[in-house]
DNA sequence: TGTACATCAGTGAACGCGCGTTCACTGATGTAC
DNA sequence: TGTACATCAGTGAACGCGCGTTCACTGATGTAC
């Protein structure tokens, strides 16, 4: 081979973590497989070496954004106060300021949603979520309340993201973080 | 005038009508002029007799849409318990199905949202959603209750319609609705 | 150890396509005489 | 009332561009002898 052993594993990771980011910051319509090439330093046409198509990227990209979430779910997690601990991050200005390291779902939802076909590989995200928010849910409607405060969450990130008075963008954050740990925490 | 009078007010409107529908239904970008103006037995070049650019387009289908959601929710708020039913419809299978005809935040939140300018529509449209939100809700937190109902109102909708799962999508609607109906009657 | 060869990750020009936009034009109408 | 002209909504070819994808190639490396 021509490069070092593992040299070509490496570049199809690196191409997985930049489309990954890529995908989540400016959508996947708007990502062009070539100035996503650039970035890592290579020219567009490598890409069919690693990947069948452009799709194929989209879905291994997306896994990949699935798997770094559940990581960073289960680092909060073990922690205590897991579940204020998870809205409060997700509702934060840091994960409403960086769409590429944070949570897919606000960002591809609409785009892969109704158009094309949706991919089965949302529905496990989401189920993942409502799993792990249920577990740090009191009350025996746990699972229930996970399906309002999963939809709570994206939602106010979306709108926040949206918005371009600022003040309104704190406060939509804001205030659905307070309600929402208010209300978890007591029932 | 080559055509009756009002020939091209008529134009101009089916244009704004028809783009706000598949603006909402496929997103901006994946919404060609050509297309659009075929769609209406028109051909493309006649588009800019109409409007400056595709971005004018965008501001004035959006401004649309806003518009016939103000007026569909004016309606029911002549009803009773007008927010249960406000809920209700947003929260139906009937809007996750339909999204060319219904609140245009789940779709064109997320692409106008980050990357480009956010349009200052945006903020329009929410700010009236709430104020309706609002006006519906008891309580002397009515303000900061719309937030949250707001949020999981469009949060549950884009999840919904992600989807590709019948039974996920039909389960994060419902349970939505359920919860919120409740928790907004018993405040 | 030194040379000849095979491998294959990455190169970069080229493809067909649809996009937004421009522009010279057409031809049915309303207006002027 | 009948004819000549001006208007301008809509036509359709053309533009440059970036897209996803293909493909003949290059050249540094590992392997065989």
């Amino acid at each position: 081979m021509r490069y070092s052993e593992d040299h070509k594993a490496q570049t199809h990771q690196r191409i997985i973590e930049e489309a990954s980011r890529l995908f989540r910051r400016d959508g996947v319509g708007a990502t062009g497989l070539q100035p996503l090439m650039k970035t890592l330093g290579l020219t567009h046409g490598g890409f069919y070496a690693h990947f069948k198509s452009k799709g194929e990227l989209v879905e291994t990209a997306l896994r990949h954004s699935a798997q770094q979430l559940d990581a960073a779910t289960a680092e909060i997690a073990a922690g205590e106060a897991p579940l204020a601990e998870l809205i409060r991050r997700y509702l934060s200005s840091a994960h409403r300021a960086s769409p590429e390291e944070g949570c897919p779902l606000p960002t591809i939802c609409a785009e892969l949603g109704q158009r094309g076909e949706a991919s089965p590989i949302t529905d496990e995200v989401i189920n993942n979520r409502l799993a792990m928010l249920e577990a740090g849910l009191p009350g025996p409607d746990a699972a229930e309340q996970s399906v309002l405060v999963l939809s709570a969450m994206v939602g106010a990130l979306l709108l926040s993201r949206s918005v371009s008075d600022p003040d309104l963008a704190d406060r939509l954050l804001q205030t659905t973080r307070r309600l929402l740990i208010e209300q978890t925490s007591a029932d």
